[in-house]
DNA sequence: ATCTTTGTAGAGTGATTAGTCAATCTGTAA
DNA sequence: TTACAGATTGACTAATCACTCTACAAAGAT
């Protein structure tokens, strides 16, 4: 099937991609050696992305669809707001922790000229369930009456500066899991 | 004078930098341009800055530092310790409001693999008022009891994420300053 | 007046890189 | 079999960029 050999050389040049922009930041990534790392021709690259903004586009829309499906697929409908918005944050942060190239990619992405690129519908796309679910909350006298956005922003830095302190701090596994319960208490008392 | 001159154009080529980086990152800011934009020749600038990177480098550390300055400038020594960081939160957030490109940079930079060449010693210098002040507040039982630089990784990402928001949102300067009151009254619940 | 140090200029260099292109290959369908 | 479209290649190019080099000027120092 060809359409699977088109899309196995998508996924590798994104993953090859993905791995050097870790480690390198995109600027110090050539696309020679993005092509290298996915095992194809230079020219097979551009044949596939246009430009290598468009790869690294691209690969943000691929991360954050990844992340959203993963959060999604493992969040059961709880009854309680309180206990969705709990078990969202704990999916983020497990999915963030086993996915640290992703994470770090993102973090350089979103303060990067690059990130006013993404398209709104993407945004939008990406974006919308959680607004629902901050609306929901508000309504439901569950967290504060304050814009979504603020609310949002708060929420997504905070995941930022968790992530932040556990790469750094050396905890293991269950010391892990503890900080990120005691964080969410923390983030949910602000904002309750 | 003569080193007076000399410091005007490393302050030149400091702003000019800052401004180019503001607006096409890193790396799409050639040193030419910075040169040309602070009023000086090419070889110029690799005079004062052995590398670009030591260029970087170099004004990470003197916005660093001139916030700094401006916090303990604008910092009485309040009696309680909840006021003591009420203002010193205000004042970081109206530096940062006040200094759009140098916050702009400050993330940028973070998220950069530039990050770790920074001087151990400046870190500790940058760092060390505030990782005291927290010991001080957690001592008081004014905050938590926690790991000191998991407080401040939250402290910082909060001011982050409040400050992305703030740029975002079209608020006039006394909705601002309402917004940054109610999210130093949601940080301070959460951490005492 | 002469020597030394420091600042400044800007043309030049070598390396690198995003993106192109013409040529070949592969799978499919008539 | 033939014809065609899309996939793949990798050499090539045009441009860019960080950094060097040489020449000269200005300012102190002796």
């Amino acid at each position: 099937m060809i359409s699977q050999s088109v899309n196995d050389k998508r996924k590798d040049l994104l993953s090859a991609a993905l791995r050097l922009f870790a480690e390198n930041g995109f600027h110090g990534t050539p696309t020679s050696k993005i092509a290298k790392e996915a095992g194809v021709a230079n020219g097979t690259l551009f044949h596939y992305y246009k430009t290598k903004e468009d790869l690294i586009v691209s690969l943000y829309i691929d991360i954050k669809s990844r992340m959203s499906e993963y959060v999604e697929a493992h969040s059961e409908k709880e009854k309680s707001v309180k206990k969705n918005f709990r078990n969202q944050y704990l999916q983020v942060m497990l999915w963030s922790l086993k996915h640290r190239d992703e994470f770090l990619f993102i973090q350089q992405f979103h303060s990067s000229p690059f990130a006013s690129l993404v398209p709104a519908e993407e945004i939008e796309r990406l974006s919308g369930k959680t607004c629902e679910q901050i609306e929901k909350a508000i309504k439901d006298k569950a967290i504060k009456k304050r814009d979504v956005n603020y609310i949002m922003t708060l929420f997504t830095s905070h995941t930022f500066g968790l992530n932040q302190y556990l790469s750094k701090a050396q905890l293991n596994e269950k010391e892990q899991k503890e900080v990120i319960k005691d964080s969410f208490d923390m983030l949910w008392k602000m904002l309750s």
